[in-house]
DNA sequence: ATTAGCACTACCATCTAATGAGTGCTAAAA
DNA sequence: TTTTAGCACTCATTAGATGGTAGTGCTAAT
């Protein structure tokens, strides 16, 4: 193959290729293909050899970093929009990029700054924060920002409460350990008395505090079908009750911000894909699906364009990471943007914004 | 003046002229505007005699209707966006036409049916009620749409309770008439024993059920000032709890959904103005005082694009009416899109909705 | 291995001319 | 007096045509 020279001594000697974390460029072609992949970061146009062989550091001439890039092109890092334009970067460059950034940039004291400051208002719940922290994360980027809120199965209880709020209807409280609350409302055939309720209500908390909902869920089952408890009064109302209350109620388990900016991004402006991509947000399931894989490693996940099993997010990059209190990982907040985003701003950013964001949770929870 | 004679009769013997309510044209002028302005809903591009000619019932020649066009202009109805091009109605065409509508078209059965099946899904709270009105509200009409949120002043106490959830913290749960559930967590310096909380809160409960927000804080304000109840203890410290309870908290009044219709509608897409479009809406506080005056009054409000005080709304215009429960004006709920939306078709639909979001809201009441 | 030089490509902005939808006005017809 | 046909005129939009520019690939010289 004629790019092959680019290969730095890794890859020759050890034949690895094609496997995308194995292939080494040579220290020229990289600086190259970085160059490339920055300046486009930046303008947004595409890199001519002239150009670059001006922005670039080393001293080389148009026509050497021609070839070069004729090179890179050719290993797929590189494509053109036409014949006489300059080059744009492909995702696997945005990889390779990605990749090759090993210490992660610091993020600038004042954008710091703001992100404390947010983190530091009183009395908000955990929903409010998340909601302030992705806005925040959406102004700061100026692309569109997602956050799971805490798995509801997977959040352990720390109190329940059940009042009667008419003949045939009660208001359930649950509080999480990590401070989420939850209301709803249940709908009952016979009325309960509120004494009777307080009963049913300390019997669940002593059973069940701690326990995470998923586990309580699967106790009450595990009553429900022993019948040896049918007997017991306050026993079989308690589960009946508690079957209900804990039943899954699944509000909206992510927020959105920032769509705007995405629609008043050039890049997406454009395209007429606008539409499909907000659909994609507003179907919700998908992303989820992403933000959720991201629980469950540590560190900034990054899916780049075609990484993305999601096809209306194709030609988006998607930063995510997971946030957490003392004792558990709750959810994970990214960012959805182009795939030529500035990804060492962006990480670095999301990275910070988790950090405090965790930080202020853990405050809020009851561990 | 020239174009005096397509005044209609009743204007002519009157005299009363420039007051728009009594402004009459004679009927062929007023079936030519109506056209005009029906056909532009529908293409949304200026419209031409010729064009007209053809379209219109009645049988007039293009020259005919561009007489009586050049007077529609004169008048202040119709405009060219350039010599020319066909006609474009005013915001005063839009208003003389919206006041000439005098029988609410009926909404076609497919969408009522839309609207009751989403009204009937069950276990939601006021809150996800509204949230689901306004989504579905956007989705018939493709444009913006706004709900205001019951008002947390006027609504009126179905129940208070404390919760202890750790040594300094307590749970706050509100519930309204209207069905609305509210928590907050408040901070406290000493200690409090449930059972001392459950004295409070039935102290509270007692004194102020019924009575709305704003007049329980005034009482404990006053509670407050009057020095005799400090030697109390009980009371005292339910005033003092109770101050922190009910003080407003402002969880975004107001929903929006459909932002997006805005955006991908051809209308604003063309000009630069989205920008500050969204602006308003992030804002809330400009839309909130419409929503505000509308429910002060009975009916559909409309309000067509120069009639707005709010300069970025200029553009738009904004459909609303009032929600309500079997006692009182909760809420209103209504829809932004450009003046050039087809008015018969989104009156109804915003009328219908409210009147489903009522009859829904009434049965999760609690009188 | 690098670079200078040159031919070539394709986009882009600008200009031009042709088209066509629309108007206003006037004079004839109803 | 009202309506309409006819005509001249305006102006946005479109399609070509043109020159400029930023880029490439290739070859030959360094």
């Amino acid at each position: 193959m004629h790019g092959d020279f680019l290969l730095g001594k890794k890859a020759a000697v050890t034949g690895k290729r094609g496997l995308l974390e194995d292939l080494v460029l040579n220290e020229r072609a990289q600086l190259v293909l970085n160059s490339i992949i920055e300046n486009y970061i930046q303008s947004s146009e595409p890199i001519g050899s002239r150009t670059l062989s001006k922005s670039i550091g080393v001293t080389l001439s148009p026509a050497t970093i021609r070839n070069i890039m004729s090179d890179l092109a050719e290993l797929g890092f590189l494509i053109q929009t036409h014949t006489s334009a300059g080059r744009v970067p492909t995702d696997k460059a945005y990889r390779f990029y990605v990749n090759s950034l090993s210490t992660p940039s610091s993020v600038p004291e004042q954008i710091k700054q703001k992100i404390t400051l947010v983190s530091t208002e009183q009395g908000m719940q955990v929903e409010g924060i998340l909601a302030e922290a992705v806005h925040l994360l959406a102004d700061l980027t100026k692309f569109a920002c997602v956050v799971s809120t805490p798995k509801a199965s997977v959040s352990r209880l720390q109190r329940i409460e059940l009042i009667k709020i008419s003949e045939d209807r009660i208001l359930v409280i649950l509080v999480t350990k990590a401070g989420v609350v939850r209301d709803k409302i249940i709908f009952v055939k016979d009325s309960h008395s509120q004494d009777f309720l307080n009963s049913v209500a300390s019997f669940l908390n002593e059973k069940f505090k701690n326990h995470s909902m998923q586990e309580i869920r699967e106790k009450i089952h595990q009553y429900l079908v022993d019948d040896r408890n049918r007997y017991h009064d306050l026993l079989a109302q308690a589960v009946r009750l508690g079957k209900k209350a804990f039943e899954l109620n699944n509000p909206g388990e992510m927020l959105i911000d920032g769509q705007m900016n995405l629609l008043l991004d050039s890049h997406f402006h454009k395209q007429s894909s606008v539409r499909s991509l907000m659909d994609a947000f507003n179907q919700k399931s998908e992303i989820m699906k992403i933000l959720d894989d991201s629980m469950r490693q540590k560190g900034v996940h990054i899916f780049i364009g075609i990484e993305n099993d999601f096809e209306q997010l194709q030609g988006c990059s998607l930063i995510t990471t997971s946030y957490r209190n003392n004792q558990n990982v709750l959810g994970s907040i990214g960012v959805v943007g182009p795939t030529s985003m500035d990804y060492k701003r962006i990480i670095s950013i999301v990275e910070y914004t988790a950090k405090i964001l965790s930080e202020t949770i853990t405050e809020r929870s009851y561990d």
